[in-house]
RNA sequence: GGUACCUUAGCUCAGUUGGUAGAGCACAGGACUGAAAAUCCUGGUGUCCCUGGUUCGAUUCCUGGAGGUACCA
């Protein structure tokens, strides 16, 4: 397919400046920022997200960001649907766009696409939580076993939100879960450049380090503690707000709870680097390297 | 200054009746199609403080150092 239209991909750890550079770019071309930062869209988040401050989200349109409340159910589904439908009315005016974020799977959705499932009423999902609860991961295996056996042989089997995740489709549509699976990516109407910040392990930790340390000095038990009462809710499963709600339990003490924001944080970056390593097509740059960034996109925009 | 105890992985420590060692955490690698900042799997990374002695062989026993902790002066 051919296409002058180009999204251009910034992805890369948390804290590896992604969010500077994407801003940089957007100037560049006079474009806008698709947040592909799933924890970015809740407006009741922001110290802990890292959220673009005023100033910079002021410079450059971003989408995405402040756009869900942590009570809202929100899918990766969802997602792909509404950037797609954002793509299109973008590219009739422009000819490129900068998706930004770390969320590995929410780009994949966007890049390739997902198959398409059908939605599980909540009903479902809680009962086989119950399931989970009461009978452990063996009813959940069991269950599949019966189900989907072609899923169960390919599935992580310890893994409860797999297995959870499989049987909710099964019993919803009562259909195999592999059924809806047909694996095959999207041909998107645009061209795809993917790009990577990467910094020496040692530096990206000690910046995510600096970092936890400054939204520690900028309120986040504050914010923490207002959103204490929501603990159980999806979108505060997060890195920075679980550590600081035991810390409201008084299970353990506030410096605890910091050292452990920073060692979730170093964990979460590296599990992000793992997630960007399995595909090839990313290119690598340093976060200073704008020049070379904006370089690189435009000569690729010209073949 | 004296006495006692300690020194082993990045950290806290266990252990080896003498055959070069293992836990927790930290860390590393990986998986991952609607919970994804979630969830799950795998992995010990080492001048056993230094020196000399005994011994086939010393991280282990003995001498002498160095550093640390506690108590007594």
């Amino acid at each position: 397919m051919c296409s002058n239209k180009y999204l251009i991909v910034l992805a890369g750890p948390t804290a590896s400046g992604k969010t500077e550079v994407a801003i940089k770019i957007a100037g560049y071309f006079q474009t806008e920022i698709i947040s592909a930062d799933s924890r970015q869209f809740y407006r009741e988040m922001n110290i802990g997200t890292a959220k673009p401050s005023e100033e910079e989200l002021a410079k450059a349109h971003h989408h995405f960001i402040n756009s869900l409340s942590i009570h809202d159910n929100y899918t990766v589904g969802d997602f792909e649907k509404e950037t797609q439908n954002l793509l299109i009315q973008h590219f009739k005016k422009h000819k490129i766009v900068v998706m930004a974020g770390g969320s590995g799977l929410f780009i994949k959705a966007v890049c390739e696409g997902l198959d398409k499932f059908p939605v599980v009423p909540q009903k479902i999902r809680n009962a086989i939580n119950d399931l989970f609860k009461k009978e452990g991961i063996e009813a959940l295996q069991k269950e599949l076993k019966k189900l989907d056996p072609k899923y169960f042989q390919k599935v992580d089997q310890h893994n409860p939100m797999r297995l959870i995740r499989a049987l909710e489709v099964c019993w919803a549509s009562g259909k195999p879960f592999s059924s809806f699976m047909k694996g095959k990516k999207e041909n998107r109407f645009y061209k795809i450049l993917y790009i990577n910040l990467e910094l020496d392990r040692e530096v990206l930790y000690d910046r995510i380090n600096q970092r936890v340390d400054r939204m520690i000095e900028t309120g986040l038990e504050n914010e923490a503690r207002e959103l204490f009462p929501f603990k159980d809710l999806t979108p505060l499963q997060t890195v920075g707000y679980q550590e600081l709600f035991d810390y409201f339990d008084q299970k353990i003490t506030l410096e605890q709870a910091i050292e452990l924001i920073k060692r979730n944080s170093r964990r979460y970056a590296k599990r992000q680097m793992t997630w960007l390593r399995r595909d090839a097509h990313w290119k690598a740059f340093s976060p200073s390297q704008i020049q070379e960034i904006l370089k690189y996109i435009t000569e690729k925009m010209q073949e």
